[in-house]
DNA sequence: AGTTGAAATGAATATTTATTCAAAATGAGG
DNA sequence: CCTCATTTTGAATAAATATTCATTTCAACT
């Protein structure tokens, strides 16, 4: 019985490593991680994380992670947004993330555009982004949800 | 009360178009169109169309046509698209596509990751695309499905 | 610590959606 | 125009999910 927080990322992680067909499902496999929940506070979850249930080939119905929008998350998007990336740091809750001069506003769209619920926002300037973390949330989550957003941080972040 | 494929056409066209929160509610649409069906051929449906239901600020819960597959449909990949596309004909229930030199392939690749039910597949070669549609899809079902994929060849292609 | 307002939660229930099972409809050969 | 096989469908029901309402938890102030 840890807190909600901690619940909604393993959620996440849990439908995006499988596949899972209903509430009662993932509430087994959240108890087994010791989260004691109800399937009431789980349809709630799943709401907020913008999960939905879609039909797959041989499983009937699975659950999925939003997709991130079309429009900016293209490879190019992710391949300059990768290319422009170049530290990130943090400190008093707060994230910063360092670019090559002039990428600072795409790569923080790019995150903005993605809207994961680690990140309240970023404020971007040249060289330099504030990323905005939401309350709870540690700083590997948020590297985390980056490279969900960029997979190709991957290796400039580990 | 007219054909399943039809219909199939018409729900598409409906949740790209409206905010659906229930079968319920859809079903009624639908009968106003002198469709009537029930609640569990529309399941059905829905579970075909991949279509999916998810959170949205203020109506709750709303149906969602599947998301293109992001790799593919890049903004660079569509206008590439759009660019090399010249025209199409249709001839024996079959759709031929002309494109400029070399470009076949790579359109052929976006329709298909696209993969919507009104094409079965397609067959590519340097400059010419045979596209095979489904079943009872006429030649507009056909454009309109190669439209959503690709917007702009809205201008094209009308 | 005591108070207050907001957020999170569970139990029960309402609502919605999927499936089962039988019946029609459709289509391909004879 | 008859089979026979397959697909589509509806009615009823099962299963899954969302919400209501009351309670608890939590954080921010006294």
């Amino acid at each position: 019985m840890r807190n909600r927080t901690e619940r909604l990322l393993v959620i996440k992680s849990i439908i995006s490593s499988q596949k899972i067909s209903s509430q009662e499902e993932l509430l087994k496999l959240l108890e087994a991680k010791n989260f004691n929940y109800t399937q009431a506070t789980l349809s709630r979850d799943l709401k907020f994380l913008k999960v939905n249930k879609i039909a797959d080939p041989g499983k009937g119905y699975i659950y999925k992670l939003p997709d991130l929008p079309v429009t900016e998350t293209s490879e190019i998007a992710e391949s300059h947004a990768a290319k422009g990336f170049v530290s990130i740091q943090f400190s008093n809750k707060l994230g910063v993330i360092k670019t090559l001069p002039g990428y600072a506003s795409s790569i923080a769209m790019l995150i903005d555009s993605a809207n994961p619920f680690e990140i309240i926002g970023t404020i971007a300037g040249d060289d330099t982004i504030l990323v905005i973390p939401n309350e709870n949330i540690t700083e590997k989550d948020v590297i985390n949800s980056l490279v969900l957003i960029i997979p190709e941080l991957k290796n400039k972040l580990d």
